[in-house]
DNA sequence: CCGTATCCGATCCGATACTG
DNA sequence: CAGTATCGGATCGGATACGG
């Protein structure tokens, strides 16, 4: 892992673990289970290959995700929440309630139904 | 609140509100009630004051934190965690249990013991 | 004790092109 | 379909100095 600054504290080695602009996003896409590389892009709007790949890499490092390579072609890849990547993923759930709240208070809402996400309680 | 980006899912309005490097530090500083800066710079080794109070003032922006200000010197200014900081809590203790439970694993248990973190089960 | 401003190196991330 | 390499602009964050 990329923990290369002195980690002395439990949330500074979460942070950097789930930092950068996609992580919270490919764990949620990772919720349901096995995923791979093609689904995670259609599933996360306007993230590159690039920056998934990598994110990816840094998480894989981290112990967050891990996957499983098939044989032959078309290649096949799924990646999956290891038992740390599942823990974080309560976490991430929390962080998703709290967004939905702040986007239904700015009547934003609009939004959330396009992605057919319940909001009503 | 700075979210500039076109944010369309409910994840990239929550990373808005807590990136940075500090800020789920400065949550779980938090934590038991108003806290004055100074107490905050204390408790959160290495931070320096000009990151504490860029934060700050992004995590009220977004709702998150808010302070009171008292009158006459030497100044005095409480920050507290509102109903959304208090959600975002609890998605913070997790990911302080994610971390304890990455340092026990690395045998860190030495960092733990030194701030006096419990980390038995 | 609280808060602001500036400067500058480090990092992040999107675009793009390319390989197996 | 999966993965790598490079380049350049935007952003981040630490040091430092100053003001209420």
């Amino acid at each position: 892992m990329i923990i290369r600054e002195a980690c002395n504290c439990p949330l500074e080695v979460v942070h950097g673990m789930i930092k950068g602009k996609w992580k919270t996003m490919i764990v949620y896409q990772l919720k349901d289970g096995n995923t791979s590389l093609a689904e995670l892009e259609r599933g996360i709007e306007q993230i590159t290959q690039k920056m998934l790949l990598q994110h990816l890499k840094e998480m894989q490092a981290s112990g967050i995700v891990d996957k499983i390579t098939g044989e032959g072609y078309p290649l096949h890849v799924e990646y999956y929440l290891t038992d740390r990547g599942k823990k974080l993923l309560s976490a991430v759930l929390i962080m998703q309630e709290i967004g939905i709240d702040y986007m239904v208070e700015q009547g934003q809402t609009e939004l959330l139904d396009r992605k057919g996400i319940d909001y009503k309680r």
